[in-house]
RNA sequence: GGUGAGAUACUCAAGUGGCCAACGAGGGCAGACUGUAAAUCUGCUGAUUUUUAUCUUCGAAGGUUCGAAUCCUUCUCUCACCA
């Protein structure tokens, strides 16, 4: 029983940092019933989830259900300085009602994987705000500069002569210090996090809270280009809150390779499960495409519906693999007479009427399924299914 | 505080008076192909029904010039070295 519990939490991890403490945990819930907590930290500033948040998530799930109580953190406090991994950008202050509403736009995300039971949400601007100048003084005598230059992104940064602010320096200290706060026996948190998380052990040492929490890393979610991180910035991501249909084709568009890695980090299936699927495909009595096809109606069903995440299959395979219209699309009304390029862009499938002849040049522009080659075609009055590429579709209506 | 270097499109980056709407790479979009919105190959990638044209754009504002991303002045920001 707890060797299941310890395979199912190692699965998929990037590295644990003190599984001696991990395991006595486990063992105290099984022999004792005694519950933990394991805390994870989020932003405010971006409240659309999408998968490589859920991969934290994923994991949380397993830990409630061996035991974990969740201290679902949200840094409202922290955002107003940003967490200097990756790019740097100045972050801008969020009012009190913003973070409000960010927060809840969190929980709707959240619950539809973690049990509300056994999850609390939490503010650290409830105890950093308490901290004060003198409580962030002594803070700041835990650790030096040397230090904190050891840490990846700021070396680099440092080396490669871009502005670190001081400011950025407290961060990973705050974050800490949350733990120290909240008493953590465990945080969990993505590989790039991994000084973050150590501080939280260093603090809680420092300020003797008795414990130091086992960290457990999660390696970061690659995106649909399957090589840099899926990130809504560089818009390589699958948001939680996307429509079914385009959950499924956003899954349906990733490598093969990369699917191995979404059923690992993403999938509900057992370890064994997958290594069956594995060998399917290797030995040729699976299509990888079925398998594919499984992954995204899982994942699909998993934030909408099953009925829906069937229905987008469906939708998929008539309009890709057959090429038909979709059933729906949004319908727009005009007047007319109306040239073409401009339709186009009133129907939001353009830019601009430069991109909409551009298009047009190169034959992606289709009415009613048929290829477009003039230019300057006036639409009269009637009804058209305009197209551009294979999945920009509108349903035009022209008055005179 | 002093000295020097730099700021170019979504990103990186070339361009040092007219051949510049601006090389190249990445990204994005499209076409062909495919089990797929994958891979690969090809094209496009500031705007505008003047399309062998016009207008806007190279950190900001002025200036020199027939003509400025390019020269000058001031300002803003970044970095390095020195203090």
């Amino acid at each position: 029983m707890i060797n299941e519990a310890l395979r199912e939490i190692r699965r998929g991890t990037a590295e644990i940092i003190d599984e001696a403490r991990l395991e006595t945990l486990l063992k105290n819930y099984f022999e004792k019933g005694e519950t933990y907590t394991v805390k994870a930290g989020f932003d405010p500033t971006a409240p659309d989830l999408h998968l490589g948040h859920t991969v934290l998530l994923q994991k949380l799930s397993v830990f409630q259900k061996y035991g974990g109580r969740i201290q679902f953190l949200i840094g409202d406090f922290t955002a107003q300085i940003g967490d200097p991994t990756g790019k740097s950008e100045t972050r801008k202050k969020l009012l009190p009602a913003q973070v409000q509403e960010n927060a809840q736009s969190y929980k709707d995300q959240v619950f539809k994987i973690l049990d509300p039971e056994k999850t609390t949400v939490v503010f650290n601007a409830d105890w950093l705000n308490a901290l004060g100048s003198a409580g962030i003084l002594e803070l700041t005598t835990t650790f030096n500069v040397a230090r904190m230059l050891e840490r990846d992104d700021f070396d680099k940064r440092h080396k490669a002569g871009i502005a670190i602010s001081i400011s950025e320096f407290l961060y990973p200290l705050l974050q800490g210090y949350d733990s120290v706060h909240l008493q953590s026996d465990i945080e969990i948190g993505g590989t790039d996090q991994k000084f973050n998380l150590l501080m939280g052990r260093h603090l809680q040492r420092v300020y003797e809270t008795g414990k130091e929490q086992a960290v457990l890393m999660m390696p970061i979610l690659e995106g649909l280009d399957g090589v840099q991180k899926m990130s809504k910035s560089l818009g390589n991501y699958i948001a939680v809150a996307d429509a079914p249909n385009d959950m499924y084709g956003k899954i349906l568009s990733i490598s093969d390779a990369l699917m191995w890695r979404y059923y690992e980090l993403l999938s509900a299936k057992s370890l064994n499960e997958i290594d069956e699927l594995k060998t399917g495909v290797e030995n040729g009595s699976l299509h990888p495409k079925k398998v594919k096809e499984a992954l995204a109606v899982e994942i699909t069903a998993r934030f909408h519906s099953h009925e829906s995440a069937e229905a987008a299959r469906e939708e998929f395979e008539r309009v890709h693999a057959q090429s038909e219209m979709p059933s729906e699309m949004d319908e727009f009304s005009l007047t007319g007479p109306i040239w073409v390029a401009k339709a186009l862009v009133d129907c939001g499938l353009s830019p601009s009427t430069s991109q909409s002849r551009r298009e047009i040049k190169q034959g992606s522009v289709k009415i009613d399924q048929n290829k477009l080659s003039d230019e300057q075609l006036q639409l009269e009055a009637g009804e058209y299914v305009l197209q551009v590429g294979k999945r920009k579709f509108a349903r035009l209506k022209v008055t005179q």
